[in-house]
DNA sequence: AGAGGCACCCGCACGC
DNA sequence: TGCGTGCGGGTGCCTC
């Protein structure tokens, strides 16, 4: 699934071929995508756009088009953006949408549970739009070990549900919340207001640390992630516990564990992580 | 307000 | 082989 380090690789590869050049038009085919935009409309708004910059906020992006307004995109699960040197035709499997290029090329957004969505978004007044739908960005400054145990404090939720809570920090998902709660030695189960200032410290680093290892590795495909080229990223052989029960733990050769916590298929090493009574 | 459950989808793994 | 069933997962919304 697409988390932050994923949609970053897509963010930067889709910018060096799109930022500074001018959208010829667009088709929109699945309704859904633009809900409650009407395609045509939607997809009509977008044409003669100038693309500025590409933006990206936890798992959201935002693709800032002259006349101070973004499309903004999410991928959800299985959301891909590729890029095309001509308009596929047929369009590539699983298309929803295709953004057409002046001087050639196109971005197809292809999407095979369409959970992904797509709206516009002002730049006057974002903030007040945005207030509550994310907290800091994971991989911005403002994502700070302090901030993260002030909105730990108190909470009963295990630690995983709050990593996994986009208000809390954005673009961790169940992939990264693994690897970084392993590098932490926590407990996916601990309740997150358990954890004393030098393991939220801990955790904070692991969060950053796991998050930019993916980044470097182009992002993970174990199943259907793709980058804007079609390729496949390389974090998927850096797991150190996701997707790997069974297998020994790296660190201490105790066997991973799965199980569900937080309604998430969750891989953990029962010794490194350990639960802890009233820590 | 916090916590948990479910809907939204559909490809895929699995069992018969 | 073919069919039916269950699962997963990010987010928003709902209930308690």
């Amino acid at each position: 699934m697409p988390e932050l380090p994923e949609v970053e690789t897509i963010r930067r590869q889709l910018a060096e071929r799109i930022v500074g050049r001018t959208i010829r038009g667009a088709r929109v085919s699945d309704p859904r995508l633009v809900d409650p935009w009407e395609p045509n409309t939607f997809a009509g708004r977008l044409e003669g756009r100038r693309v500025e910059r590409i933006d990206r906020v936890g798992k959201y992006l935002f693709i800032e088009l002259d006349g101070d307004e973004a499309l903004t995109l999410h991928l959800r699960m299985t959301g891909q953006l590729l890029w095309s040197d001509d308009v596929p035709d047929p369009p590539l499997p699983y298309t929803r949408a295709v953004i057409g290029i002046e001087g050639g090329g196109s971005v197809t957004f292809a999407d095979s549970r369409r959970f992904g969505t797509a709206w516009f978004l002002p730049r006057v007044g974002r903030e007040r739009i945005w207030a509550g739908r994310t907290g800091p960005d994971a991989m911005s400054a403002a994502f700070t070990a302090r901030g993260l145990g002030d909105r730990l404090r108190g909470r009963t939720a295990c630690a995983k549900a709050l990593i996994l809570d986009q208000r809390i920090v954005a673009g961790v998902g169940n992939i990264y919340a693994d690897e970084a709660l392993f590098m932490a030695r926590v407990n996916p189960a601990e309740p997150g207001g358990n954890l004393t200032a030098p393991r939220v410290t801990s955790l904070h680093r692991a969060i950053r640390d796991r998050l930019r290892m993916g980044i470097t590795a182009g992002g993970a495909s174990f199943d259907r992630y793709r980058d804007v080229n079609g390729e496949r990223g390389g974090m998927q052989d850096l797991f150190r516990v996701h997707r790997r029960r069974g297998e020994q733990c790296p660190r201490c050769q105790t066997t991973i564990e799965k199980g569900v916590v937080a309604q998430r298929g969750t891989y953990w090493c029962p010794k490194c992580q350990p639960l802890m009574e009233g820590d």
